[in-house]
DNA sequence: TCTATTACATACTGATTGGTACGTTATAGA
DNA sequence: TCTATAACGTACCAATCAGTATGTAATAGA
């Protein structure tokens, strides 16, 4: 089935989520695109019927990557530690040693380019990009939920509202590295959040048994 | 010196504003914005030498009404507390008033925008931006800065990285409430973050003196 | 080896883009 | 009242846009 060797669709998407997170989507023309993945106009529109087909591709695939960033960590998370405060301390560790780890450094998330793009877009792709940052949150509200399940918190919130606080924190630190050119933002607002989370559960003598 | 009757740059630049929110700015075209507002291209360039020249003109006006918006709640703030630590959180609060009595439910930051298209822009308004959203940064630091110099918070945090945390929330705030379409999720996020603050600074029986 | 189909490549098209050329109208100052 | 200029309005332009029409080359299955 799959003629010419490499997987063209796989790498176009890919410089073409490059450029998305560089400067928006609808600046984004398709002669960027195919210049950039270094393919034709024939190639894509082999692989795309449209460009509004490439933006549903684009935020499909981002998402997908993102959940099974997120499920391996979660994963590993788990199976470090049965206590759900240091699964979720151990989960954003995971996290931040990820983010050291990457080369490129001002990635930037699709969902926020999507959503402050929103009126160009059809309701149904605005409606998956709802849906994913809701998923996002709700894998974090789950974990909170287990914590204050087994120790209330020092603080009267909910699960729901610290989920909410993490993925805002982490979708303004994404603009801030980005603006002020700074990589190492993003895994220290991770950190400063895990002191947060520290001083709503642990009890003030820190150790106990 | 000014002719025909009202502002008519202020109109366009008010009505661009809007678009750009909505749409990013290079899908924001000039007869989308012309059309808004319900003038001709002549007159946009009449006030405006080209499409590059309003996004700068935009963006400082968006940071002055910003910044001006900011000394105002500074002011009061100041004016109905000594204490550095009841101030922030006097103006946290009037901030949270200001977003109950918008108008436009899911407005944005427009640094954000920019932001995310910085590729397209010219170096000179990525530094406006860069330079606004610190100089955003530091009008939360100098609070902070204030209240540790009389009290040490309970976990090891500068004044910087608090500043960098709330602003990276209310970006992210602003996201979130635009994609899941809730009004009140920004000023949420601001209450809980007062409830950081708190726990980071008020002694456990938290009244004293 | 023949053939159907996938995977491209090239050349074009109508619409839209930012921008310009050149008008006209209203107002302010002398 | 005359005139210079600010404040528009209209008609156009080259470039770029997403998309199409029509080709060709490579691979898979028979």
């Amino acid at each position: 089935m799959a003629a010419r060797g490499h997987d063209t669709k796989k790498h176009i998407l890919k410089e073409a989520q490059a450029l998305v997170l560089g400067r928006g989507f609808s600046a984004t023309s398709l002669d960027n695109i195919i210049q950039a993945a270094g393919v034709t106009k024939g190639a894509f529109f082999h692989h795309f019927d449209s460009k509004n087909d490439l933006a549903h591709q684009l935020i499909e695939r981002f998402a997908e990557l993102d959940f099974a960033l997120f499920d391996e960590w979660d994963r590993r998370a788990e199976a470090l530690s049965d206590d759900p405060y240091q699964a979720l301390i151990l989960f954003l560790k995971l996290f931040e040693e990820w983010l050291g780890d990457l080369r490129q450094p001002f990635a930037g998330c699709l969902f926020a380019v999507y959503v402050y793009e929103s009126n160009l877009f059809e309701p149904e792709i605005n409606a998956y990009v709802r849906k994913s940052l809701e998923h996002w949150q709700r894998y974090y509200e789950k974990k909170f939920a287990a914590i204050i399940a087994e120790r209330p918190p020092k603080l009267e919130v909910s699960a729901a509202e610290l989920a909410e606080t993490i993925v805002a924190i982490l979708e303004g630190a994404f603009i801030l590295a980005r603006s002020g050119e700074k990589p190492d933002l993003i895994a220290r607002q991770s950190r400063l959040f895990r002191g947060y989370v520290k001083l709503l559960f642990d009890e003030d003598t820190h150790a106990a048994a």
